[in-house]
DNA sequence: GTCTATAGGCAGATAGAC
DNA sequence: GTCTATCTGCCTATAGAC
């Protein structure tokens, strides 16, 4: 199973580090909530839509999730703790710097084949209807994304391999709202390679 | 009034070129749920919310917008025409092409100055969910930005005054990612200087 | 063009039996 | 943990009077 399998939630196995100890049936809730919040959003779906595909009553999803806000700040943190897990495995596994950004590129992608936006790219375009709960973490998300960027693209600099100007964490919050962007205007054309376009466009920018 | 204060909707003047020919309680409604698609999403707002606020009936609304859709066509339609009017003036008033590229960030920014986010880009979210009809008027909003941008990146490489590598039309659309992305995230930061920063940076990396 | 009234359905959520 | 049944409210949309 490579890293980007780990972020879409297809086929994932429970790790301690990644996933809180939940019954079977509450990770398949979260596995169907994730997908129809990545695809439709997170107000475009119901209990009833994940009840069905889930084989249980609504009622039965409230003992699990007793708010759709309870469950929606499951996801995020569900999705947030994968995500980061990935990045986990990019900075042990991968070497240099350049293939550490390039390697992040790749969760997005996966992200993409699968038909979904990322789950909190798509919460932060609905943000001003969710949960104070749910605001703050989404934006945690981003926080911690731009983060281990920042972290990468300064030890490649400094090591130079990799070429930029201004501040490591300016030019990580230009890469995430990239990304962001890119996925969103590609998937609206339901076309994968707008984003790797726009993805490899920013790769070779960043070349010393 | 400025050329940003023609795309998001305030204080915007009937001109032949970008409104059809609607009574004053249709142009009210398309005020009120222009804004509302923009800080709430389309499947956040409910025909209720818009009556509230232009003080009329919801079976009123339905008159002059039978269905939830058509509004949503009429909404796309009145902002992509105002937002093309507003680059028609960039192409008249701004000489050189780094100033009409500033130009056209300032039109974003002005959108998040309202606290909102681009109508298309929030659409773009919520593309899943939209009538075909919709769905395709985002598009076509993208690939008119798209166009638009490659033409001044194309003119503005040929005189020197930009720099860029590849295709006009790969770097347009990179720049439209990037902007929509950047609108994104800032918005859930509640932070339109995080969308200064990334768009300043953008037009830096283009400076010959 | 506007209204009241209402249809018909779906939303999130709860009670209480098993 | 799961169910049926139900509540209350909101949703889009329509009928028909004015």
């Amino acid at each position: 199973m490579g890293i980007s399998d780990r972020v879409y939630g297809v086929a994932v196995a429970k790790t301690a580090e990644t996933q809180q100890d939940r019954t079977d049936t509450a990770n398949q809730i979260l596995d169907v909530a994730e997908r129809l919040v990545q695809v439709r959003g997170f107000n475009a779906f119901s209990y009833a839509d994940v009840a069905k595909e889930v084989h249980i009553s609504t009622a039965s999803l409230h003992y699990h999730f007793p708010s759709k806000s309870e469950l929606g700040e499951a996801l995020i943190a569900r999705y947030a703790n994968r995500f980061m897990a990935a990045l986990g495995e990019i900075d042990e596994g991968v070497a240099d710097h350049p293939r550490k950004l390039a390697a992040y590129v790749e969760l997005y992608v996966g992200v993409l084949r699968n038909e979904r936006m990322c789950l909190c790219g798509m919460l932060a375009a609905e943000h001003e209807t969710l949960s104070a709960a749910m605001q703050s973490a989404v934006v945690k998300f981003f926080e911690k994304n731009e983060a281990w960027l920042a972290e990468v693209l300064q030890q490649g600099r400094d090591q130079g391999s990799l070429r930029f100007a201004g501040s490591p964490l300016e030019e990580a919050r230009s890469i995430v709202s990239a990304l962001e962007g890119a996925m969103l205007v590609a998937r609206s054309f339901g076309d994968i390679n707008r984003f790797q376009a726009v993805a490899g466009h920013l790769l070779t920018s960043l070349r010393p």
